[in-house]
DNA sequence: CAGTATCCTTAGGGATACTG
DNA sequence: CAGTATCCCTAAGGATACTG
C-alpha cells in the first residue's frame, strides 16, 4: 500500500530505469568489455575477466537483451558459439558511461583512491597490455 | 576470501564508486531537488517530497556529506534551521545527472513507459508548475 | 523541527551442482 | 561450452517510535 499522498513516483522516474538497465553492479563493466572487444564477446570470456557466477551473468545478459541493449547470436560453428553483440542502443550509451567513469575516475583520483588496472585500460586510461589480457585467457597468444 | 584469480576489482572501479556516490536510489532526486531549490533545501521539504523515510534521507545526506557532495549549516533562527546547500563538488555533478536523466528520458518515451511529472520538472521537460509545488507544502503559498 | 534507534522485509548477489 | 536451478546471506530500505 502507499502509505503517503506524494507526487513524486520513483518507479516511473529516469534516473531508476537507468539505474536498473545500465548502472547495475555488473552492467556497465559487460557493455564495455564488449566495446573493448569490437562490439561482441562471448559468455566464458565475460567469466573470465570478471568476478561474476554464471547466474548472474546469465540475469544481467539477459535483462540487457531485453532492455535492447545487446542481441544473442548463436554461431553455428562446431562446436557451436554464442555471441553477444551490442544493438544501436548499447552503443549509443557508451558515450554517456564514459562520462560516468571519466566523473568517477577524477573524484577518486582526487580523493587518492586506488583504481582498477583493467577498467583504466578499457577506457583509455592506461595502454593497451596484452600481457593482461593474456592472463585472463584468449587475445593474448 | 577470494575464489579465483582475477585481475578486475569492482570496488576500485569508478563506476562502483560513482553508483555508490552518486546513483543510489535517492541521491539524484536529492541533489536535482536542492538545485530546483536554488541550492539549499532543508530536511522537512526532502521529506515533504520525496516518499523517503526519515532514516534513510538521514544516512543519504550524511553520505553525501562525507563524499563532499553537500554541506549542512545550522542557521540559528528561532526556531533553528537546519539547511543542505551544494558544494562545488556537488555542483559539478549536476551536468552528468542531467545527461542521465536525458538518456533515460529518451528511452523511456521511445519504449512508451510513463515519466514521473516532479522529475520532469525539475529537469525543466516540462514547465514550472507552482500548483504541484503547492500541493507539497511551502513554495507556493 | 531535525533527526536516531529499532525492528522487519526483500532484492541482489554468491557458491555450487546440474543440464543440453 | 553455455547456461539453469537451488540455496544461502547480506545490505538497502521501510515503518514506527522515540529524543533533543
Amino acid at each position: 500500500m502507499e502509505k503517503r499522498e506524494q507526487i513524486f513516483d520513483v518507479s516511473k522516474d529516469p534516473y531508476n530505469h537507468m539505474s536498473r538497465m545500465l548502472f547495475g553492479r555488473w552492467k556497465p563493466f559487460i557493455l564495455m568489455a564488449m566495446v573493448f572487444d569490437e562490439g561482441k564477446t562471448n559468455f566464458s570470456d565475460f567469466i573470465k575477466q570478471l568476478p561474476i557466477s554464471h547466474k548472474v551473468l546469465s540475469e544481467n545478459l539477459r535483462a540487457m537483451e531485453e532492455d535492447g541493449l545487446i542481441y544473442r547470436t548463436v554461431v553455428p560453428d562446431a562446436p557451436p558459439r554464442t555471441e553477444y553483440r551490442l544493438t544501436e542502443s548499447g552503443l549509443s550509451m557508451v558515450p554517456l558511461l564514459r562520462a560516468v567513469y571519466d566523473a568517477g575516475w577524477k573524484d577518486m583520483t582526487a580523493k587518492g583512491m586506488p583504481i582498477d588496472t583493467l577498467g583504466e585500460m578499457w577506457h583509455g586510461y592506461r595502454e593497451r597490455d596484452d600481457r593482461l589480457m593474456t592472463r585472463v585467457g584468449k587475445r593474448g597468444g
